[in-house]
RNA sequence: GGGCGAUUAGCUCAGUUGGCUAGAGCGCACGGAUCACACCCGUGAGGUCACAGGUUCGAGUCCUGUAUCGCCCA
C-alpha cells in the first residue's frame, strides 16, 4: 500500500517538494533553437523589477499573471522562455544607498570617489537582486534562471553601448542647453514622466517694478508696473516685462524699460501673444490673476524662456543645482549688478530666497497685493521636491526626427492626423499600434499610448548620477580641422561631431561597444569622457532583446525576438512599453511583443495605494509565510478582472514563526481552496488504491461518471478559451466551482458507494483517477505547487489514467512538463447534465424541508414525489442518488403518487411535488408554503405583464416569447400547486 | 484643463452580443464532530444595481447629464 497524503495540508512542505522535482531537470530552460521540431515558441520578458527594494504585492500580482500564462503555454507544448532579471533603477537606487551610507556612517557621497561609491551601490544591488529572485522562486515563477540579466551587466551593457552609437549615427542624439526638470534634492535632470503633479496651496504675490522715467495713460501718472507671481525668487533672473500688444495700456508702455527692484538690472518692456490679458470677472483662473504685465526669467520658467527665445532676451541663471540662489552658474552681468542687498540672498535656499525677496518688497513698499492661489506644482517622483526648471546642458534623443535609412523599411511621411513621422523613433512605435499589429489589453489603455507618443518632445537621456550606464561620449576643446588626422585613424569605430559652445567649438566622440583600449587610447590622448551617466529608461528599452544578446544575431534572438506579450501594470505604459516597441523597432527590426496586458493596481483596503509610508503593504514572502504560495497566486489570480484597481484589505497577522506582519484576510479565499484540494485529492487517493486501468469498462459508467465528465469538458474548453483571452479571474471562477461545487460537492458524495462496491469499483476509480489528472492540469497554472505535489502521488498510486476510447490522459514524469488537457468535446452530455440537475433539486428539497423542521441531519427520513411521467422515471431511475445524499429511505416518484397525511411538501418548477413524510407542524408548514407563494407569484405576475404587451409579443424574438410563454405556464401550475397545498392545511 | 475608470448584498467583487425569479466568496443566522476536509458539511436571511432623464416591447447592461471616489496625462 503506496503511502497516503500527509493528513494536513503543508504549504511548506509541498513547496520544497515542487521545488525539487522543477529544477531536478532544465523544465523552464528552453533551449535555442529548440530541439523539438515544429513547436512554436512563445517568450516573455520579464519587466525587469527595480533592484531597489524587495518585491511588494504588486510585483506579486504582476509576476503570478505571467507565470500562469507561461505554464500554460508550457503544457501546451510551445517552446517557453520567460526571461527573468532586474533593472538597475539609476537614480531610485542612488538615493537609497546614499541614505543608508548617510544614516550608517555619516558619509555623503561626494566623500567617496566615483569608483568606489558605485561599488557600494553594486553590493546593494547584489544583495537585492538575489532577495528578488529569492521572492519570485518563491512565488513559483517558472522563469529560465539560467538566463537572468540585470540591466547593467556585460550583455546589456553592450546593447546600450551599440545602441548609443547608432542614435549617434543616425543624428538622433544632440546635445542642447536647455530648460530641464530639475530636481534639487537629488541634483539631477528628470523626464518629463518622472514629474508628479501636485496642487499645492501657494500664493500670488504682486510685485510693483519702478518705470525708469514715469508715463501718463488716460491722464494719470503711472510710476510702475505690477507683475504677478507664485516665485518671487525669480526675479532676480529677470531680464524683460512682456504685455499683451492688445493691452490697451501697451501703446504707452511698450518699449519703455523698467528698473527690476533689489537687482537694478534695467529691462524692457516688450509685446508677446502669450501674456493674459487681465479679466477679474473670468472663469479662467490666469486672466483673473493676471494683471497685464508678465515677469520674463527665461533661465527659470519654460515659457519665459520661449519668450525668451522669440524677443532673444539674455538669460539670467540665478541659482546653483542645490535650488540656492548663486551667483557662480550663468549670473551673467552679476559684475555689473552686485549690491549689498543681492548679496545678501546669495547661498540663500528657493524658499528662503522667496520670503526674503517678498519681505525686501514689503520693506520697500512695492508689494502690492498677496493673493492665495491653488496651482499645480511638478514634484519630483523620486525626492519628491518641487521640481525647478533649471537651464543645463544634457543629451536628448530626438524623437519625431525621420531617419532617412529606415523609411525603407517603416515608409516615409507623417501618420495620418499627426506630426509624427514614421520613420521617426516616436512613428516606429505609434505606427504598430495603428495598424493592428500591437494589442493592448484591456484595450482602452491603447488610447494612453497613442496620445502620449502623438504629444512626445525630445527625451532627455542624459543624468546627473553615478549609478549607471556612463554615457559613451568623449570630448576635446577645438574643432575636426586640428583633430582630423587624429579621427580619420579612428575611422568606422567612430562618430564624431562637433559643437560651438561659451568656451568655443568642442568635438565630441562617440565610440562603440568593445573597444575597451581605444577608449583608454583616447583618454591618453587628453579626451576626457562625459561625467553622466544615462537615463534608466534607456536600457530598459532595449530589455526585450538586449537580454537575448543583441547586436549579435544569437540563437535566443532568432528564437524568441519578437516575444508574445508584455505583462506590466499602467504606469509604465508610457515609461516603458512606447520606449520598449520604439527601441524594439529601432534596433531589432521588429515590435519586441504583440500583446501587451494591463492588470490592476493593488490598493489597500480603503483604496490607498500600498505605500512604505503608508506602512500598508504586503510583503509577498509574508503572504506566502501566512497563507502559502498557492493561496496568495489564487487570491491575486481570482481577483483579476479587467478593472484598474484591486483592493486588499491589510491586516497585521502573527505568522507560525511568532513574528507579527501585514497580510490580508484575503489570501483564506486561495488557503481553503487549497486545503480542500488536498483533502479531496487525499480522498480520492485514498480510494484508487488498486486501481488497474485495464479493468475501466465503458458500459459501468453511471449517469454521475457521464455527468462529471461532461462538466470537465466544458471546463477544459471554456478555461482555455479564457487563458487565451488574457483572463483570470473567470476560467479560476468557473474551476473553483466545477471542483468544489460539482466534485466534491456531488460526484465525490456518489462515489463512496460505488467504492465499496466490488462490482462498480473499477470504473469508478478509473473516472476518478481521469478526473483528478485532468483537473490537477487545469489548475496548475494557477497554484503550481499543490498541484505539482498531488500529481506527483497520483503518478505513484495510479500510474495510467485513460480511460480506454473514451478519453486519454498522457502520462507525464511531472506537472510542470504534462500536456494540457485535450478538448473533450464529446463527453459533453446535456441529458446528463440535465437529468443530474432534476436529482440535485430534488435532494436540496428534502434537506431543506429537513432544516426547516430541525430533524437531525443523521436520521434517515422517508420521502416521496408526485411529479411527470418523465421526471418520475428519472427520479425512479436514480432513487439511490437522492437517498444516499438527502439521507432518506424508500424513496418512489410517480405520476399517481399520494401526498401521505403530516407530510411537509415544496413544488418544484415543473410542478413536481416532493413530500417528506412525517413531519407535523401546520403553523410551520403554512409560514414555508406561504413564502413560496410569495417568490412565484412575483415572478408569475412579472412575466404575465411581459406577455399582456402587444408590443413584447409582436416586437420580441420568437424565441424570447415561447420561452415566456412555457415560463409562464410553468409558474401557473406551480402557483396552483402551491395554493392547493395551503387550502389542505385549512381543512 | 484633457483623458480613463469605479459606484450591484454588511465587506470584496462577478454579471458575455440588452431577454428566465441579478450571482460568488467572506461575514451573518440556524443545524451538524458522518470514517477526505471545521481552512469543513447542510440550510437560510440579505440587493429600490449611486442619482436623474432618454432609447427600447424590454436596461444592472446602451445613450445623455449629475454626484462621489480613484488613477493617468499636461
Amino acid at each position: 500500500m503506496a503511502e497516503q497524503l500527509s493528513k494536513v495540508y503543508e504549504p511548506g512542505a509541498t513547496e520544497a517538494l515542487a521545488d525539487e522535482i522543477w529544477n531536478s531537470r532544465p523544465y523552464f530552460h528552453p533551449e535555442a533553437p529548440d530541439g523539438k521540431k515544429g513547436r512554436k515558441p512563445y517568450a516573455i520578458v520579464i519587466p525587469p523589477p527595480n533592484v531597489t527594494a524587495p518585491l511588494h504585492l504588486g510585483h506579486a500580482l504582476n509576476n503570478t499573471l505571467q507565470d500562469v500564462l507561461i505554464r500554460y503555454r508550457r503544457m501546451q507544448d510551445y517552446n517557453t522562455l520567460w526571461m527573468p532579471g532586474t533593472d538597475h533603477a539609476g537614480i531610485a537606487t542612488q538615493m537609497v544607498v546614499e541614505k543608508r551610507i548617510l544614516s550608517e556612517e555619516g558619509k555623503r557621497r561626494t566623500d567617496f570617489e566615483r569608483e568606489e561609491f558605485v561599488g557600494r551601490v553594486q553590493a546593494w544591488k547584489d544583495e537585492y537582486e538575489a532577495k528578488i529572485i529569492e521572492q519570485l522562486k518563491a512565488m513559483g515563477c517558472s522563469c529560465d534562471w539560467e538566463r537572468t540579466r540585470f540591466t547593467m551587466d556585460q550583455m546589456c551593457t553592450r546593447a546600450v553601448r551599440a545602441t548609443f552609437f547608432k542614435l549617434f549615427k543616425d543624428g538622433l542624439i544632440y546635445r542642447g542647453k536647455r530648460l530641464v526638470n530639475w530636481d534639487p534634492a537629488t541634483q539631477t535632470v528628470l523626464a518629463d514622466d518622472e514629474v508628479e503633479h501636485e496642487t499645492v496651496e501657494g500664493h500670488f504675490w504682486y510685485l510693483r517694478y519702478p518705470l525708469v522715467e514715469a508715463v501718463e495713460i488716460g491722464g494719470e501718472r503711472v510710476e510702475h508696473v505690477t507683475v504677478a507671481t507664485t516665485r518671487p525668487e525669480t526675479m532676480l533672473g529677470d531680464t524683460a516685462v512682456a504685455m499683451n500688444p492688445a493691452d490697451k495700456r501697451a501703446k504707452e508702455l511698450l518699449g519703455k524699460k523698467v528698473r527690476l527692484p533689489i537687482v537694478g538690472r534695467i529691462i524692457p518692456i516688450l509685446a508677446d501673444e502669450h501674456v493674459v490679458l487681465p479679466d477679474a470677472e473670468s472663469e479662467d483662473e490666469k486672466a483673473k490673476f493676471s494683471t497685464g504685465f508678465l515677469k520674463v526669467t527665461p533661465a527659470h520658467d519654460p515659457d519665459d524662456w520661449k519668450i525668451g527665445q522669440r524677443h532673444n532676451l539674455e538669460i539670467v541663471n540665478v541659482m546653483g543645482p542645490d535650488g540656492a540662489i548663486s551667483d557662480k552658474y550663468g549670473w551673467t552681468d552679476w559684475e555689473e549688478i552686485k549690491n549689498p542687498d543681492v548679496e545678501n540672498l546669495i547661498g540663500m535656499d528657493r524658499f528662503e530666497a522667496r520670503e526674503a525677496v517678498v519681505e525686501w518688497f514689503r520693506q520697500e513698499k512695492l508689494l502690492e497685493d498677496v493673493r492665495p492661489y491653488d496651482h499645480e506644482v511638478g514634484h519630483s517622483y523620486r525626492s519628491h521636491v518641487p521640481i525647478e526648471p533649471y537651464l543645463s546642458d544634457q543629451w536628448y534623443i530626438a524623437v519625431k526626427e525621420p531617419v532617412e535609412h529606415l523609411a525603407e523599411k517603416f515608409g516615409e511621411g507623417l501618420i495620418k492626423g499627426t506630426d509624427v513621422p514614421v520613420n521617426s523613433l516616436a512613428g516606429l512605435a505609434l505606427k504598430p499600434l495603428l495598424d493592428g499589429r500591437l494589442r493592448f489589453i484591456p484595450e482602452r489603455y491603447s488610447k494612453t499610448y497613442q496620445s502620449w507618443l502623438e504629444n512626445l518632445r525630445d527625451w532627455p537621456i542624459s543624468r546627473q548620477l553615478w549609478w549607471g550606464h556612463r554615457i559613451p561620449i568623449w570630448s576635446k576643446a577645438g574643432d575636426g580641422s586640428a583633430l582630423k588626422g587624429e579621427l580619420s585613424k579612428l575611422g568606422e569605430k567612430i562618430q564624431s561631431v562637433k559643437m560651438d559652445s561659451e568656451e568655443g567649438t568642442i568635438t565630441y566622440i562617440c565610440v562603440g561597444p568593445g573597444d575597451e583600449g581605444l577608449e583608454k587610447q583616447l583618454e591618453g590622448d587628453g579626451w576626457v569622457r562625459d561625467e553622466d551617466v544615462l537615463d534608466t529608461w534607456f536600457s530598459s528599452a532595449l530589455w526585450p532583446f538586449s537580454t537575448m544578446g543583441w547586436p549579435d544575431e544569437t540563437a535566443e534572438l532568432k528564437t524568441f525576438y519578437p516575444g508574445d506579450v508584455l505583462c506590466t501594470a499602467r504606469e509604465i505604459i508610457t515609461l516603458w512599453v512606447s520606449r520598449m516597441v520604439m527601441m524594439g523597432q529601432y534596433c531589432a527590426g521588429d515590435i519586441p511583443f504583440s500583446d501587451v496586458y494591463i492588470h490592476a493596481m493593488i490598493q489597500d483596503g480603503e483604496g490607498r495605494k500600498m505605500s512604505k509610508s503608508l506602512g500598508n503593504g504586503i510583503d509577498p514572502l509574508v503572504a506566502i509565510n501566512s497563507h502559502g504560495a498557492d493561496a496568495m497566486r489564487f487570491t491575486l489570480a481570482s481577483m483579476t478582472t479587467d478593472t484598474q484597481d484591486i483592493r486588499m484589505p491589510v491586516e497585521k497577522m502573527k505568522l507560525p514563526d511568532g513574528r507579527v506582519e501585514n497580510t490580508s484576510p484575503k489570501f483564506d479565499i486561495g488557503r481553503n481552496f487549497c486545503n480542500k484540494l488536498w483533502n479531496a485529492s487525499r480522498f480520492a487517493l485514498m480510494n484508487l488504491e488498486g486501481i488497474e486501468a485495464n479493468k475501466f469498462d465503458k458500459d459501468k459508467m453511471t449517469i454521475t461518471d457521464r455527468w462529471i465528465l461532461s462538466r470537465l469538458a466544458k471546463a477544459i474548453g471554456d478555461v482555455s478559451e479564457q487563458l487565451d483571452e488574457f483572463k483570470y479571474s473567470e476560467p479560476l471562477a468557473q474551476l473553483y466551482k466545477f471542483f468544489w461545487n460539482d466534485l466534491c460537492d456531488w460526484y465525490l458524495e456518489w462515489v463512496k458507494a460505488r467504492m465499496q462496491d466490488e462490482e462498480q469499483k473499477a470504473t469508478a476509480q478509473n473516472v476518478l483517477a481521469f478526473v483528478l489528472d485532468q483537473t490537477l492540469r487545469l489548475l496548475h497554472p494557477f497554484v503550481p505547487f499543490i498541484t505539482e505535489g498531488i500529481f506527483q502521488k497520483l503518478n505513484e498510486i495510479a500510474p495510467a489514467r485513460g480511460l480506454g476510447s473514451v478519453a486519454a490522459a498522457e502520462e507525464a514524469e511531472a506537472l510542470v512538463a504534462a500536456k494540457w488537457p485535450e478538448k473533450l468535446d464529446l463527453l459533453v452530455d446535456e441529458k446528463a447534465e440535465r437529468e443530474i440537475s432534476i436529482i440535485q433539486d430534488a435532494i436540496r428539497t428534502v434537506r431543506d424541508i429537513r432544516s426547516q423542521y430541525n430533524k437531525a441531519p443523521k436520521e434517515v427520513i422517508e420521502a416521496s414525489a408526485k411529479a411527470p411521467e418523465g421526471t418520475s422515471e428519472i427520479l425512479n431511475e436514480n432513487a439511490e442518488l437522492i437517498e444516499q445524499l438527502a439521507r432518506i429511505k424508500g424513496f418512489i416518484a410517480g405520476i399517481a403518487i399520494v401526498k401521505p397525511a403530516n407530510a411537509a411538501v415544496a413544488v418544484l418548477g415543473d410542478a413536481t411535488e416532493v413530500y417528506v413524510h412525517n413531519m407535523i407542524d401546520p403553523a410551520a408548514e403554512r409560514k414555508r408554503l406561504e413564502k413560496q407563494r410569495q417568490v412565484v407569484e412575483k415572478a408569475k405576475k412579472g412575466v404575465a405583464a411581459k406577455l399582456e404587451n402587444k408590443n413584447f409579443v409582436s416586437k420580441a424574438k420568437p424565441q424570447v416569447v415561447a420561452q415566456a410563454k412555457e415560463k409562464l405556464a410553468q409558474l401557473v401550475e406551480q402557483s396552483e400547486t402551491i395554493e392547493r397545498h395551503i387550502l389542505e392545511l385549512d381543512r
